[in-house]
DNA sequence: CGGCAGCTTGAGTCAATTCAAGGCCTGTGG
DNA sequence: CCACAGGCCTTGAATTGACTCAAGCTGCCG
């Protein structure tokens, strides 16, 4: 999976010129002139399903943008346990920045392609930009958001709200149109029952029975075990457990 | 303790002299003639446990430095059902930035004092100085890393693991002196029984009667219903679940 | 074709909850 | 000074939601 053909002269490298991230991800943080330095370091990476990207040998993972696919980040008891802390779509920064040990694991959860660079530059590039580091600062913010939103699901939700929120967020992040809450909306779940499992702190088993409980009642409709349609967002949204209320 | 010996052109302000928060806070970030301006538009203030700090209609608390005390920070479902989705200790950074709407409430779980100032103080100084929006970056990446581990406890630890955790956790936030793991630790629980089991996800029954369970085995002893001592520490580790494996 | 991974479904079990009662402080008012 | 009320905490008994264990289905791949 080599692409870099270094083209120094060119005003915009490319490579960035059809890419996704190019405006709403970090590099939009980048001038002209910034990103033709940076797009020197970068290469292009497909990792199919279950690809480890952080926590094998390969540094050069250290720090992507995820163009497509979305990937999963777990942590794991010595016993086997593990938990799912995050999900990342694209356009998504992937890497934990000023640390050299992430306590977390990232792997593909569907196929996924990235956009690497090695940690110098883009270490290099944050002291140059604080405009990047701004970006990253933000992504940081709604991250922690999302897994504040998270702990209140593993804490306080029943198991059929679990799995009613994650139906929800992922019908959210997955999205390809329009949404409203009263149009069908349909995706493909990027996880198996086991994995949403590990994400909602169940067992494969009771997110099986819940999902066929959720189809049994007209909620979703399920195809080919994968493939979701959700008829009326504001149904599901109803099995999600009270909307937390501010004050 | 002297204050008034080292007086530049620029005097640093009285306040800001015996300050805690002073180096190793955000404030660290700030020169001189920097936190003189800052410091103007500052104000302290004392909270008794069960004070809200957000979610009141009072925006002078926006933003604040925790100079000393606990500060729980909740999310509460329409029913009632409340967690806990994180703890802060001084000289931590309090307040959302660049989101006017906070889904979280903060609260004073034990006496507190604050350092506050205006929202737009602290994101005027922030454009200003790179620096204080780093060390702002740096707190939030930990918050973070602390969410996730939170996260592995609320939905994969037994209701024992949980409670031992919890000690952990404050034994090590709260500690003053030197943490060895075989000298013991003791320190005062910042939580009620029922706060405790919101941050876990647990009953206040069940953490009673874990904690019930950890002083009959002798990992720990509990004088006036809050004051714990830890004789060993890494006893009370084991106790955890396995620790996560990088890898 | 067999083997395997992922998924579903059922039956029985158990950890944590709910419900209930009582103890221990602390502050308040007679 | 004591009596009393109200938090907070502990403990017990009964209940239950999610888990474990087990079996069988489906689709895919060699």
């Amino acid at each position: 999976m080599t692409v870099g053909q270094n083209i120094h002269s060119s005003p915009i490298p490319v490579l960035c010129h059809s890419c996704e991230a190019r405006h709403s991800g970090v590099c939009g943080a980048l001038d002209p002139d910034q990103l033709v330095r940076f797009a020197e370091t970068t290469t292009r990476h497909k990792i199919e399903p279950g690809g480890a990207l952080i926590g094998d040998a390969e540094p050069v993972y250290s720090y992507s943008n995820l163009l497509s696919g979305v990937v999963k980040l777990t942590k794991t008891l010595s016993d086997g346990r593990q938990q799912i802390v995050g999900l990342q779509f694209s356009p998504d920064f992937l890497g934990r920045p000023f640390k050299l040990e992430s306590a977390i694991n990232a792997e593909a959860a569907t196929s996924v392609t990235l956009c690497s660079f090695p940690r110098a530059a883009v270490e290099r590039m944050m002291k140059e930009s604080p405009e990047l580091e701004h970006r990253l600062f933000k992504q940081t913010l709604n991250e922690l958001d999302d897994a504040r939103e998270l702990m209140v699901t593993l804490g306080r939700k029943t198991a059929p709200e679990k799995v009613a929120s994650f139906l929800l967020m992922i019908g959210r992040n997955m999205h390809s149109g329009v949404d409203s809450a009263e149009r069908p909306t349909c995706f493909d779940l990027p996880l198996t029952r086991a994995e949403i499992s590990d994400f909602l702190g169940l067992t494969n088993e009771t997110v099986s029975r819940q999902l066929t409980r959720l189809r049994a009642d007209g909620v979703i409709r399920i195809e080919n075990k994968r493939h979701v349609t959700v008829d009326s967002m504001s149904r599901l949204e109803q099995r999600c457990g009270g909307r937390v209320a501010p004050l």
